[in-house]
DNA sequence: TTAGGGTTAG
């Protein structure tokens, strides 16, 4: 029905053809009846005319065309032109060639109606072809009609410069408009100062006109020329009609001017034009953007007619700021009113499934996009998949989208490498980041260095990440805050403070994003107190916190120890931010108390939560008890484990460890067997080292690496020494039942260990060392460990950030 | 009879 050109303003076509109806459900029984005698005939065109109103649906066209054939008209030109048209607005393109090719005397007028059926129903290049092919002939010439349709399909420039050489031939191009075809497709293709010598030469200009030169400077990111158009077009008394109005509601947005948004609204209510579908489409679109999602539905509410543009953006309002139950809401409204979902509704839907991350929808959408076959047809709408597989954490899932694909963008690859970073599986995103590179089509974007920094920061690998700045630097991207925040990230993780703060001035600080995360890389090394004094900062330069900031800011207090400090941001965040706290917040809280030794506080605390504590919450506690050596209240808090996520070794491990440290070894053979009776096997540890531009990954007891013998050889010599400098070995954190001597032996050939030897091997003296260790990934933190027992310094621990104090033990740096 | 310019995307 709304293919129809009857209906562009919502009237109903049934009470346009009321009597035509009539005509054409007469003239059906008459012709069934007589069809078997082959004697009736449609006489008058103008009763064929009236059949064509009367047609509703695609079927009543079908009828028709049968009648039209038997009856010998359908080959006529006049009729033949009109079933084109008709078949076209019904979708049904192929009907539309099938009738063309059997005209025998085709005029202009059948011509152009193929070329615009092509291009109603988004067939471009068909469309091209077939001008192409009319141009070359002798029998028809163009005319006005044969090049607007032709530059509106134009999928390629070169089509479009070879056409518009055409119509500088046929003498067309001062029509208004051709002439503004050439101004739409030249703006298309990134040509606006072409476009606009175009415009700037025509003798006589419409309102479409205006129209096309303001968009088109809209398209090419330049709304503030589109606006400099649109004032010379009210100085020379040019009326904005309903397109002009939709268009700078977009341009509005481009220009984050709420302001001028809002006074075109009240254009449109003083103009009546809020009822046009486009408009308040459009006004919908630009609330959106500014986030007033209050405004949204009273535009929605009011409109008399949707099509799949209102759903689409209403559902997407809701989507992009974050409420996605909101969205699919309206998704389930849309059904109700038997709106069929397009390509665009489901790109929506999937983000909104991410958001939720609800497994049970994941499937029905991936499924109801493979049945209509979107993904080979759309790119935008593969990223959408692979995006919705990664934010539910199901990566395997995206990977296996990904390499589906049959074209990847430069977005496809960004997901893919956000998915894994985000899940934490830096190498993995490292290795799709290098395979990306080795694509020299693809140019990495902005977006690439966003996703692909974290991953770094993560890893520790900081001199890879350090190549990103400099291709950030050389594309003029160091003001981007997505990037520059990325960076201050990077450079805080792994322990250059002093560099992640001075970036962290030069970037716009109106976010919290840029707070956060220089509150909680600071908070990781250890100096919460610095993170309380960017708190206050953030404050007195009026930007107001959100949960983020308050996580990070409990994660500060927790590793320094600041235990009245974070008792009072638990407070400030709920009662003067009104932020309640989550299973996240609270899980810090109970880390917090139990690292300061408080396990009865924070016992406590667990029972007085107003909700049920998840195995994160319970693991905080079960940690700090291993810590403390407090056996009783960590089979406590892992019986609460167990029955809540009894699938993670980690939480057999802690326990057993606990009882490791008592030497109560019957306990730790009993988690241990009922941790192998489930499947679980304890995650090994590695250590990494970067070296010559390769990351070296070492694990306990590994002897396949080709040093592997020299490696040990020294670190034996190393042991030696720092033995003889009065070090002994933490035995307690040898979780075996086995005799001291080898507790030491083990200790002594941990992965860090043997990483760290490494890079005294291959580096010059002097060198700081950086090694990353997976199993404090809790920490995240680099450790940069001066081996001061080659070098024959004594280190000043406060200088050395991001020290990893384990790991210093083990060296003797700390006594 | 046939035509241009507008709204939704990661």
């Amino acid at each position: 029905m709304q293919r129809l050109p009857v209906c562009k303003d919502g009237i109903s076509l049934d009470y346009l053809s009321r009597s035509s109806c009539y005509l054409f459900r007469c003239y059906s029984v008459s012709c069934t009846r007589n069809l078997g005698y082959g004697n009736h005939e449609i006489t008058r065109e103008i009763d064929v005319e009236g059949l064509f109103r009367a047609c509703t649906k695609s079927e009543d066209v079908k009828h028709l065309h049968a009648l039209l054939t038997v009856s010998g008209k359908a080959k006529s030109s006049f009729v033949a032109t009109r079933l084109i048209n008709m078949h076209s607005y019904f979708g049904n393109v192929s009907l539309s060639r099938y009738t063309f090719d059997q005209v025998l005397d085709k005029d202009s007028y059948t011509w152009n109606s193929m070329i615009s059926a092509y291009v109603r129903n988004r067939q471009s290049s068909k469309a091209v072809k077939c001008a192409f092919e009319m141009l070359s002939r002798t029998d028809v010439r163009p005319d006005f009609h044969t090049f607007p349709p032709v530059l509106k399909a134009c999928s390629a420039l070169i089509d479009g410069t070879s056409l518009h050489c055409c119509i500088l031939k046929s003498g067309l191009e001062w029509d208004v408009f051709v002439a503004s075809s050439l101004v739409h497709m030249y703006c298309r293709f990134g040509f606006a100062d072409r476009a606009y010598t175009i415009f700037k030469d025509m003798p006589f200009r419409d309102t479409g006109c205006w129209n096309s030169m303001i968009s088109g400077f809209f398209q090419n990111d330049n709304a503030k020329e589109a606006l400099r158009i649109l004032d010379d077009m009210i100085l020379e008394g040019v009326k904005m009609d309903s397109v002009t109005v939709a268009t700078m509601l977009s341009v509005c947005a481009q220009l984050n001017d709420l302001l001028r948004g809002m006074l075109i609204h009240l254009f449109v209510i003083k103009h009546g034009l809020e009822f046009n579908v486009f408009v308040s489409n459009a006004l919908i679109n630009m609330y959106a953007k500014f986030g007033e999602l209050k405004c949204v539905p009273n535009v929605f509410d009011h409109m008399h007619v949707r099509d799949i543009v209102s759903w689409n953006s209403i559902i997407a309002a809701y989507e992009q700021n974050n409420n996605p139950y909101v969205a699919i809401k309206f998704f389930h409204r849309m059904q109700v009113n038997k709106v069929q979902p397009d390509l665009l509704t489901l790109v929506s839907l999937s983000s909104c499934v991410a958001q939720m991350k609800d497994p049970l929808w994941v499937k029905s959408v991936h499924g109801f996009i493979t049945r209509k076959c979107w993904i080979t047809e759309d790119i935008v709408i593969g990223n959408g998949v692979i995006d919705m597989y990664a934010k539910l954490g199901i990566t395997d899932s995206a990977q296996k989208v990904f390499e589906r694909l049959p074209h990847k963008d430069v977005i496809s690859w960004n997901t893919m490498i956000t998915g894994y970073a985000q899940n934490g599986l830096a190498a993995a995103a490292v290795e799709v980041y290098n395979c990306m590179k080795e694509n020299k089509d693809l140019k990495p974007n902005q977006g690439t260095q966003v996703a692909i920094l974290p991953a770094y920061a993560h890893l520790g690998a900081l001199r890879d990440g350090m190549k990103v700045h400099s291709q950030v630097l050389k594309e003029n991207l160091e003001l981007d805050v997505f990037v520059s925040t990325c960076l201050v990230d990077l450079y805080g993780k792994c322990g250059r403070l002093s560099e992640a703060i001075s970036l962290f001035y030069q970037v716009s600080r109106e976010t919290s994003v840029p707070w956060n995360t220089i509150i909680s890389c600071h908070g990781l090394h250890g100096l919460g107190e610095t993170s309380l004094k960017f708190f206050e900062e953030m404050l007195n330069e009026g930007v107001k916190p959100d949960h983020v900031t308050f996580l990070s800011l409990l994660n500060a207090c927790s590793h320094s120890g600041l235990v009245d400090q974070g008792k009072w941001c638990f407070q400030v965040m709920q009662q003067e931010y009104e932020i309640m706290p989550t299973l996240k917040h609270y899980g810090c809280m109970v880390d917090m108390f139990g690292r300061a030794g408080l396990l009865e506080t924070a016992y406590n605390f667990i029972e007085s939560m107003p909700m049920k504590p998840d195995a994160s919450v319970w693991g905080a506690l079960l940690g700090a008890c291993r810590i403390h050596g407090n056996v009783e209240m960590g089979r406590k808090a892992s019986s609460h484990l167990f029955e809540l996520d009894s699938q993670d070794a980690g939480h057999y491990v802690l326990l057993s460890n606990l009882y490791a440290n008592f030497g109560r070894w019957e306990g730790v053979n009993e988690v241990r067997s009922l941790a192998r009776d489930r499947g679980l096997w304890k995650t090994p540890g590695w250590s990494s080292i970067e070296l010559n531009n390769k990351i070296e990954v070492f694990y306990s007891g590994n002897q396949s690496h080709p040093q592997y013998e020299k490696i040990l050889e020294e670190l034996g010599k190393i042991n030696a020494k720092i033995k003889s400098l009065g070090y002994t070995p933490d035995t307690s954190f040898v979780l075996q039942d086995v005799e001291v001597d080898e507790k030491e032996n083990i200790l002594a050939h941990h992965s860090e260990r043997l990483a760290i030897v490494f890079g005294i091997l291959n580096t010059p003296p002097k060198t700081c060392i950086r090694i990353y260790k997976n199993l404090r990934s809790e920490l995240k933190i680099s450790i940069d460990i001066i081996i001061c027992s080659r070098r024959k310094e004594v280190p000043d621990i406060s200088s050395v950030r991001g020290m990893h104090v384990q790991g210093l033990a083990y060296f003797g740096a700390v006594s």
